[in-house]
DNA sequence: TCGCCCAACTTGAGCGATAAAGTGTTCGTG
DNA sequence: CACGAACACTTTATCGCTCAAGTTGGGCGA
């Protein structure tokens, strides 16, 4: 920069000025500091810039589990948006751990992150990490997954209503002993728990206990709960899992065990993860817009960040769409 | 900072040597900065510190797709290596493609990356943007495609011995037209399919070149060049696919043809992507060891990034390894 | 002709840290 | 008892850039 300056015999301000389209430059020395940045082939430090504008155009986005392929997808859409506007997303992985996650987010934020996007692995009740983030004053968007309690934008599903469309979907199809693998205890897990017992309660449908089992996520835990499900009597003939991987893994116990999905046991998931049409038994599940949740959060964060002052808060609700593939095609 | 020094009567040199373990303090004043620190909650500042120490402690990570499941497995190794040190990693999805790639790449260089990992989509004999990172002294490191003619850091897999191992198993099985659903111009490409023709050759069965598609990369490309495939005469009874997203979709083809996998047709993948064991056909592949190439290739980055004089070039090649499911396993 | 204003620059200070070199005790030693 | 090394600090100069507050010079109205 300083070089241009010097070769082109303006001040250095000029240059900067310049650089940054700022109004009071000439054209004509535009044109000649641009000229001579391009030969070169100078590129403006980002560090330095960051130092005085106190704005590093990195947003933290702090995931469960980039290998499911549902957050894999929602961080495509968050750096769909970002990258036009220059921001860039730094990406952590929890593995759904309160105490990893508390961390990253702490990391993030000593890197001044300008924001942060956050699919919260926060059990419920836990808010110690939330009242941290709005005493420090950084613009942040939670996902997915509500945290009950938090005063935050919000972008996802409404997780009970999903559950519900979910188990309706079960009853429609015929199914009466409606079990569900239940995932975390965060607000997703609790949400779609609720809209199960919801939609029983609904139609006229006893709930029983010995039907709802813990999967946590994954499918080898999807496949560990069905196992334990395939022993209760009677047997149930629809399961509700908490998500996609569960439920493949599901199917896969239930297939091992000689049974057929969906005539003796149907299944649904949720997610509508990308594979999920090509598993061992299609899978009908909720979709959730993935990439959709991605894009709006990205998009109500940048309006956080350009904000002069703290914008209000935002609660933005994907409908959830019910895909109806082999897994629960019962008639 | 200041209010630390100020507070101990003690120069900001003093506090700053204090909080990097610095030799010449003395054990009693780093106890009495450090305690201040915690009560004052003071957390150094990155930027101003990468400013001067020209470290950002951040690495590029360019991936054609995150939501390819192979990917999202390296990056997870990646930062499993990196985080305990202090790097964290900035993602970026090229989308396999070329100049988003050089784009990407740039970005990454002017925010001052300390190194970079990539997964290139460079098609064969594009060397430019190497070029430029070589004169622009960062370490990098390729991961997955050899890109050809350059000198570089290597961690992967001989794609030739995957194709040949992949081409050789499906000979075991006793096929005899053994197809192959190519992937893209890209190093991993051209050699998986010179690793398929080895394989023939050496085991005297003539190539045909309607037995060789182009598939590029994910499921439904994979399912179009089936569709192709099945349309030779005589069919092939056997098909190698560039990758399991290609090969789950090359299942899903077949068996809407109403023909039978492996019986009819035998497919095999590469990759092991997690869920490959949940497809419609558990799906046969070679696995590349995701997650090792992606903790070898950060350490092997740490090391070229910690070395003061540039290091030497490595290349590291991890064995693939065979995995036979239900989609070869013919006798 | 004077003075005023505006556009197009320049100047100086400082963002929050670190590297490198300087300062002043204390202490052991020949 | 003087000298130098060891220790525990302090001082000074940047790092590359931007912000806010000047400083020019010329065009223009009165």
């Amino acid at each position: 920069m300083k070089d241009i300056a010097l070769d082109l015999g303006v001040s250095l301000m000029t240059v900067s000025k310049a650089l940054r389209n700022h109004s009071d430059i000439s054209q004509q020395t535009r044109d000649r500091v641009l000229k001579r940045m391009r030969e070169l082939n100078y590129q403006p430090d980002w560090i330095a810039r960051s130092m005085v504008t106190r704005r590093t155009y990195l947003v933290g986005l702090v995931l469960p589990d980039l290998m499911h392929s549902f957050f894999a997808e929602v961080a495509k859409g968050v750096a769909r948006k970002l990258s036009p506007l220059g921001y860039h997303a730094v990406i952590l992985n929890t593995e759904e751990d309160e105490e990893i996650e508390r961390r990253h987010v702490e990391i993030l934020l000593t890197r001044k992150v300008d924001g942060l996007i956050i699919a919260s692995a926060q059990r419920t009740g836990q808010m110690e990490l939330f009242e941290t983030l709005g005493r420090r004053e950084v613009p942040y968007v939670l996902i997915d997954r509500v945290v009950s309690g938090t005063d935050a934008n919000f972008v996802g599903t409404k997780d009970e209503d999903l559950g519900a469309m979910a188990t309706g979907h079960l009853i429609d199809q015929g199914c009466k002993r409606i079990a569900h693998i239940r995932g975390p205890q965060t607000g997703t897990g609790t949400g779609r728990l609720k809209g199960y017992k919801r939609a029983l309660t609904r139609r006229g449908i006893a709930i029983r206990p010995q039907y709802i089992v813990s999967g946590q996520y994954g499918d080898s835990t999807g496949y560990e709960a069905m196992r334990e499900l395939l022993k209760a009597s009677p047997r149930p003939d629809g399961v509700f899992c908490y998500n996609d991987p569960v439920a493949a893994g599901a199917v896969k116990a239930i297939l091992e065990a000689g049974l057929r999905v969906p005539e003796d046991i149907a299944v649904i998931g949720a997610g509508n993860v990308h594979y999920s049409d090509l598993l061992r038994v299609p899978l009908s599940t909720i979709d959730q817009g993935s990439a959709t949740i991605g894009e709006t959060a990205a998009e109500l964060l940048c309006e956080c960040m350009e904000a002069k002052t703290p914008s209000e808060i935002k609660r933005i609700f994907i409908p959830p769409r019910l895909v109806v593939r082999e897994s629960s095609r019962r008639m």
